[in-house]
RNA sequence: GGCGCGGUACCCAAGUGGUAAGGGAGAGGUCUGCAAAACCUUUAUGCGCCGGUUCGAUCCCGGCCCGCGCCUCCA
């Protein structure tokens, strides 16, 4: 069974297949960086890291370009308004490009703690301002574009194609209008591709029609065109910026080069709160940096994968709650798991464990397979993570080959693929050394406590170490101990 | 008004034309000094409502109700 995915151009589930052999080109709109980023950037790039780890997994050689916009887009209607960057570099007083790095920085710190990989290629808008106007030349040249009072708009009416991506005309669109058009536009739907600076607009670039700056959508038609060519395989993107930003670069770029601009298009869904959208502009999101705060970054990107990525996902202490508490779950498994491979090193076992883990596998791939499934993916590992505990906790003792084979299922599809199983040491700093030659000296001290049954005193060290955040477990064979 | 999506147990959330994954929470049990972890058993005769197609529908079709998204910036 082949890699299923769907395709918002054709609204339907496709057998996927780049243009090029075992490579895919990817490109999926970044954020712009004028402010912290909240948990519906976190849905959609784990959303994204899932599906470009599953591409490389099953063996593409994968080139990643998400954009960082830094100019441009504006915080009204798509040709009024004021430039986001712009804007919040007035409120703190510091130059445009302060701002920009600033939340660039605080976007992959946040992006970091959540384990999504970088992109290969994280390109500014601001650094491709010759691209874009390249572009605009060339819809000039062709007819698609006009001038009007030093900006330059794209013509909606010379693209016939205009609307097929969210499945729109440009007529329906008239009617339901509730902004009021601006004068310079021959149609309501046509947009900016570069508009006019007054003289105290800070960021401004020289240009053939004068001094000014790009419109929103150009520079994403810019910057991927000229990382990964006039076609290439896979866009993505939130839900919301279907139409009119895709819209619109897929109408400038076609029409630019008179060709398919992508194949796949892949839109992820929205974070609810309370089951209204969160939105910078509803006052009603939750930054990452507060999420943080009450939730391990890893719980809240296991969240995100516990749905679909075209489903929308509420947002609320109880599910995420239940999701901390299920991947901690899977979490013991693994570090069981670690710790009787450890004791196997150092035993001669012979009995092999009876684990049919190729089932697991396909099961697997198979949910994976089907549009990125990661729920399902997640039963999977859940599935594997019941069968091993109960394997671990028979009188047997499995070999360590046996046992080794399980981890490298959960290191392959939690780790490799979904991202959720990280760690596991390999290196040790001196303070990991130090705490974990303290703690073997405690749990040896309360053992002979606890033989000599004064309980009180045991608790007692239980107990306070639980106030440090370190939970001990009596098992049969001895005391673990874990954070957490 | 136009376009689109969704309504699955207490919560989150997959899914299939043949009788409902997974996680959390709850209940009972095993283990244990206790706790934690883990394991076993259990929890929707039912998938918004009403019709239709079918041997059979939660899944297909039609209508209705409710919620949401896009059509203005937003991942």
């Amino acid at each position: 069974m082949a890699l299923q995915v769907y395709n918002t151009l054709t609204r339907q589930k496709e057998e996927f297949t780049p243009q090029r052999e075992g490579r895919v080109g990817m490109y999926v709109c970044g954020p712009t960086v004028y402010g912290h980023s909240h948990i519906g950037h976190a849905k959609s790039y784990v959303s994204f890291d899932a599906i470009v780890r599953y591409l490389r997994f099953i063996g593409y050689k994968v080139l990643y370009v998400q954009n960082i916009t830094d100019v441009g887009h504006l915080t009204d209607d798509a040709d009024e308004g004021e430039d986001k960057i712009e804007k919040q570099s007035k409120l703190d007083r510091v130059h445009p490009m302060q701002i920009a790095e600033m939340y660039t920085r605080s976007y992959f710190e946040d992006m970091d703690s959540l384990g999504v990989l970088r992109p290969d290629i994280a390109p500014r808008a601001s650094g491709h301002i010759t691209e874009q106007i390249e572009i605009i030349e060339e819809l000039l040249k062709k007819g698609n574009a006009y001038i009007a009072h030093g900006s330059v708009y794209f013509d909606v009416s010379k693209f016939k194609e205009y609307g097929k991506l969210s499945g729109r005309s440009v007529e329906d669109m008239e009617a339901g209008s509730r902004v009021e058009v601006n004068p310079e536009k021959h149609h309501p739907a046509d947009f900016a591709l570069w508009k006019k600076a007054q003289p105290e607009h800070i960021m401004q670039w020289p240009s053939p029609w004068g001094k000014g700056y790009p419109g929103w959508h150009i520079e994403c038609s810019a910057m991927s065109m000229k990382y990964l060519g006039d076609t290439f395989d896979i866009h993505g993107g939130g839900l919301e910026n279907q139409f009119p930003h895709h819209e619109c670069e897929v109408a400038q770029s076609e029409c630019a080069t008179g060709k398919q601009f992508v194949k796949y298009w892949i839109h992820n869904n929205m974070v609810t709160v309370n089951g209204q959208k969160m939105g910078k502009s509803l006052g009603n999101f939750v930054t990452l940096k507060d999420a943080f705060k009450k939730f391990d970054p890893l719980v809240v990107r296991f969240f995100i994968l516990q749905s679909h990525y075209r489903s929308t996902l509420d947002f609320g202490d109880e599910a995420l709650h239940g999701a901390k508490v299920g991947f901690e779950k899977l979490q013991n498994t693994f570090r069981n798991l670690n710790e009787e491979i450890t004791k196997a090193s150092r035993e001669n076992r012979t009995e092999e464990a009876a684990i049919d883990l190729p089932v697991y596998e396909s099961r697997f791939r198979a949910a994976m397979d089907d549009d990125f499934n990661t729920p399902q993916a997640i039963a999977v590992l859940f599935d594997l993570s019941r069968e091993t505990n109960a394997l671990l906790s028979l009188e047997t003792k499995f070999s360590i080959g046996s046992l080794s084979a399980i981890r490298e299922v959960f290191r392959k599809f939690g780790g490799t693929v979904l991202g959720l199983i990280t760690g596991e040491s390999g290196v040790t700093s001196t303070d990991v050394q130090l705490e974990a030659d303290l703690m073997k000296l405690l749990i040896e001290v309360r053992a002979d406590v606890r033989t000599q049954k004064l309980w009180s005193l045991s608790d007692k060290i239980r107990d306070g170490l639980k106030n440090f955040g370190i939970t001990l477990e009596d098992k049969k064979d001895g005391t673990g101990w874990r954070r957490g």
